[in-house]
DNA sequence: GTCTATACGAAGATAGAC
DNA sequence: GTCTATCTTCGTATAGAC
């Protein structure tokens, strides 16, 4: 089954480097993880590393991307509550070492994936701000909550990795909510705060 | 001069994590940039690079910290705003590059690292509070609002480096200082939201 | 297409002349 | 203490038998 196991090498890197970072992500490793033959990682990714690297961002980012549309029509909170929830669970089964694999393509060596961390944040980010804008935040201010929000939750991760704890995510969750929720009972923001 | 040496390892080998992370700093490229030899490293930091990483991270620490302490009395906003001025500059300067090196220690491969990341982010942590509560935010609260603030800077970071716009930073503190503002006015938070 | 064996480079680390 | 040369390991990548 040649297509399953590439898509076991896609998920299994996505969790390699959601843990260590795509520069210490090893194909040897992954591949006898997987129990595949490290030469066959260049038959399912004649690209190498670098494109197994992507596919396996794209992954996951498809996969929140697809979460965050699902669940239009039930807020912000709702979405800011389900992923820091999601989060929860990650990080306590991983005793808190994995993180989000996204983040990890954007501050990588080789910068050829940044483009495409940059490509998943911007398709996150959009999903969001629809959602807002449904919630009644002004849209010229959307945007802003939007990257605010994403920026708040991919840090919290980072603190809950340091600390070993999910202190981080249950605070900036509360900020988050409080947050919204003034932004969407506002009538319109001023310009300069 | 083999004090000079080290401290110029040290600021070197920080640049280096920012930009590349923990696991992608090279000792043999360290050493070739400043001008030592490689064998030198080791006079100097006998623990190998382990201990040049913990060093460099707690050097930047220490630095921010320092800054945090010497800011007391002007408040959040002010602190806040000057966090962003510095990263702006510096993400500029770097053509988007550069990272918070103490991020990349808690997420690097090796988990010693961590320790250090959770000592430097509880320092900035305890500094925060304090000056959210001279602002007059609720002591129980400002724990909350204080790990909030540095999850979204360093996940501002991490947005800008993904886009290559300082446009995150921008938004983070404009909500930032929203946030705090609001929390300073409140008499007293509820219990669980 | 699958898998083994290997090439080639770069990493961290060390020995030892000076 | 400084610096060179080298050891060992591990990384990505490839050649070629099956």
């Amino acid at each position: 089954m040649p297509t399953d196991t590439r898509a076991r090498m896609v998920t299994g890197a996505a969790r390699m480097i959601s843990r260590r970072g795509v520069d210490a992500m090893s194909l040897r490793e992954l591949a006898e993880q997987e129990g595949v033959p490290l030469g066959s990682t260049y038959h399912h990714f004649p690209g190498g590393k670098a494109e197994l690297v992507d596919a396996a961002v794209n992954h996951v980012g498809d996969r929140v991307a697809e979460s965050i549309a699902g669940t239009r029509g039930q807020g912000t909170e709702h979405i800011v509550r389900w992923v820091l929830h999601a989060w929860r669970r990650i990080l306590i089964k991983s005793d808190f070492r994995a993180g989000c694999p996204v983040l990890a393509a954007a501050v990588a060596k080789d910068e050829r994936h940044r483009d495409t961390a940059r490509a998943v944040f911007g398709r996150w980010t959009d999903g969001l701000i629809d959602v807002l804008i449904e919630d009644g935040v002004p849209p010229v201010r959307a945007p802003s909550v939007a990257r605010t929000i994403i920026a708040s939750l991919e840090g919290a991760v980072g603190l809950a990795r340091a600390f070993g704890q999910i202190g981080p995510l249950d605070d900036v969750e509360a900020e988050l909510i409080r947050l919204v929720a003034a932004a969407a009972g506002e009538p319109a923001p001023g310009a300069g705060r």
